[in-house]
DNA sequence: CCCCAGGCTTTTC
DNA sequence: GAAAAGCATGGG
């Protein structure tokens, strides 16, 4: 039995470079057919399709997820309760007109609101390799760890894995663990403590998701554990905790900080150090409630405009 | 061979 | 304190 719903949405929405964009590791094409992805989100099988430039199709096996209406879940995971007007600040499209012209695309990538555990996760992947690897690491993990749905959707019969519990992956042995991130065994084991963290309480999401709660104590927070410093807790902050302030700098982020915006800071080592120092810059450029949304947007940009890169 | 990819940790000065 | 080296693999 499946459900289908079609979602209209007020402003544009591309649903392949929102779940391609580098913020989620967990969405494939559904079997070969590039007009459909797929991904197991909170333990159910959903099919998404694009329909037209405002509306998208939704297919699941259920009528609700988490106690909520499938379009209203959806609603929230695609955070489509924020205007794409209120990213920016208003004068930023008179002070960057160049910036702001190859921007035009991408107000249609929306940031997800994603399980906390599986980016943290994800993103503990993430260090120093290509966009390619860390989808390998993280789909070897479902494969490897993770439950088993499958889907059955115009005569097509789709396996998919779910992310791993944290209960799943507390208990893995290293060593197979190591064969999922890389042959990387400082991460396996840093993945491995992470979840027993999580099993046992120690990090509590519920806490952490307070939105009251002063990003510089989140991001201190997460830096607690093995494998976690200031940017991979900031992605974690925006990708599974909803905090749409938190701006994560990587290497793409310091490089468009320097070219885009004259960033002397930018130019040097991206040492803990500078890395604040470069977060407090861009908070000056960008509107401080939304400067994760806005960075992702020109990370996406920025990668794809520039750097001619593709991630999928 | 080199350098770079959504960095973090440890060592060294 | 800051700066440099080590970790891992794949692609240009």
């Amino acid at each position: 039995m499946l459900y289908q719903y079609v979602i209209k949405n007020n402003s544009r929405i591309n649903i392949k470079e929102t779940l391609f964009s580098g913020q989620s590791f967990s969405w494939n094409y559904f079997g070969d057919n590039q007009e459909y992805y797929s991904a197991i989100i909170n333990s159910k099988p959903i099919i998404l399709q694009q329909l037209s430039d405002f509306y998208l199709r939704v297919i699941t096996t259920v009528n609700e997820i988490n106690g909520i209406s499938v379009t209203d879940f959806i609603h929230n995971y695609f955070t489509l309760d924020i205007d794409p007007d209120c990213i920016f600040p208003e004068n930023f499209h008179l002070l960057y007109p160049e910036i702001w012209q190859l921007l035009t695309d991408y107000f249609s990538v929306k940031i997800m609101r994603q399980d906390p555990f599986e980016t943290m996760i994800s993103f503990m992947c993430a260090q120093g390799i290509g966009m390619h690897l860390i989808r390998k690491q993280a789909s070897m993990l479902r494969k490897t760890y993770g439950e088993i749905s499958s889907v059955s959707f115009s005569g097509k019969e789709i396996i998919l894995h779910r992310f791993p519990s944290p209960e799943r992956l507390a208990a893995a042995d290293p060593m197979t663990l190591s064969k999922c991130t890389n042959n990387n065994r400082v991460r396996a084991r840093n993945i491995i403590l992470a979840a027993q963290g999580v099993a046992e309480g120690t990090i509590d999401f519920d806490f952490l998701s307070d939105p009251q709660l002063p990003l510089t104590e989140l991001r201190r927070t997460l830096c607690l554990n093995g494998g976690i410093g200031y940017k991979i807790a900031d992605c974690i902050a925006l990708f599974g905790l909803g905090r749409l302030d938190a701006f994560p700098i990587d290497t793409h982020v310091k490089q468009y900080l320097g070219q885009w915006f004259n960033s002397a800071t930018a130019l040097r080592s991206l040492s803990p150090a500078n890395y604040l120092v470069l977060d407090a810059e861009a908070r000056a450029l960008l509107n401080p409630d939304f400067a994760g949304y806005a960075g992702h947007l020109l990370f996406h940009c920025w990668r794809r405009e520039i750097k001619r890169l593709r991630t999928f």
